[in-house]
DNA sequence: TTTGGGCATTGGGGTGCAGT
DNA sequence: ACTGCACCCCAATGCCCAAA
């Protein structure tokens, strides 16, 4: 059949094939994601190489490859799928008025119901979603366009992600045990028993990586994603543990453990993080605006 | 040389629509 | 109502090629 120009997609699902193979770079990975079988969509790039009249894919190797000519017909694919995606999730906030916020445990313990406070206040009816988990996790869930926002721990961002950094909080290092001085060095600490925060843990990997360029080696006894069950084992005495200022200044004027000072200037960074291409969303923005607006680490 | 992963082809089944 | 057409899809099979 002859191709024509004024007619040169007419098949939507031909170019949804054509996109996810050259996204996977295989037809077997993309007709898994799309749920059809690989002979389905080979047969509609093929429709679609025909219907624009050149190729689009070539066989390289083990993997398939965009022609010249496929990577012109990509780009333009590639902005009709963000559209739609735009399009799903605007409608999908309008209709649900919506926001999913992913952020790490001890964040959404003692500063998103703040945040949450003052953006229901600013538009009642808002229906808020909270995950947790790790700082990479939220990223990856934000990168799939699963969350709206990320509030956490600062790590590698991949390109497309908008950051705003908006608290820098010092990381206190608390113990309920008498033995231990007022202030002590960092070496002081070699062996000392420490509850730390799970594995993949940003602040984590960052207090032990300033233990190791220090040399000390230090004994961790505990560990747990939950801040309230370290709490507890501070309390008990089990040892001592590091938490962002804004996680334990109550506990520090309610007498529940005390403070060691030590010489390292230890904190973290917490960002605000979204998509590039979601920051004109109304939930993102007024979500943005009002973190702007409000210091909510006190 | 064998094996297995990955794409193309084949043959078959289905739907919806338009012209008769 | 019947028929042809364009499109949807699948399982099975064939074929190629790289790694073992």
């Amino acid at each position: 059949m002859e191709p024509h120009h004024s007619n040169p997609i007419q098949y939507f699902n031909h170019l949804k094939a054509f996109y996810y193979v050259a996204l996977c770079e295989s037809f077997t990975r993309a007709a898994d994601k799309l749920s059809l079988s690989q002979s389905t969509l080979s047969i509609q790039v093929q429709s679609l190489e025909q219907q624009l009249g050149f190729p689009l894919l070539k066989q390289n190797k083990r993997r398939v490859e965009l022609t010249e000519e496929g990577n012109i017909i990509f780009s333009y694919a590639k902005s009709v799928f963000a559209t739609l995606d735009d399009l799903a999730s605007a409608a999908d906030d309008i209709r649900k008025r919506k926001i999913k916020i992913g952020t790490t445990p001890t964040l959404a313990q003692y500063i998103v119901p703040k945040v949450i406070r003052k953006l229901r206040s600013g538009e009642s009816g808002l229906k808020v979603h909270i995950f947790t988990g790790q700082s990479r996790e939220v990223i990856d869930r934000i990168k799939n366009y699963e969350y709206h926002i990320g509030i956490i721990t600062r790590c590698e961002y991949p390109r497309d992600l908008i950051s705003l950094p908006v608290a820098k909080p010092k990381l206190r290092f608390v113990v309920n045990d008498p033995r231990l001085a007022a202030a002590v060095d960092m070496e002081d600490l070699a062996g000392y028993p420490i509850i730390l925060t799970d594995p993949g843990s940003v602040t984590r990997d960052y207090l032990l990586q300033e233990f190791g360029k220090r040399g000390i080696s230090i004994k961790i006894c505990a560990e747990s994603e939950n801040a309230e069950i370290v709490k507890g084992m501070v309390n008990l005495g089990m040892g001592g543990a590091f938490f962002p200022a804004f996680a334990v200044e109550e506990d520090l004027r309610e007498g529940r453990f005390r403070e060691i000072a030590l010489p390292a200037d230890l904190c973290v960074h917490i960002d605000v993080v979204y998509m590039k291409d979601r920051k004109n969303l109304t939930v993102v923005r007024n979500f943005v605006e009002t973190f702007k607006k409000h210091n909510f680490f006190r």
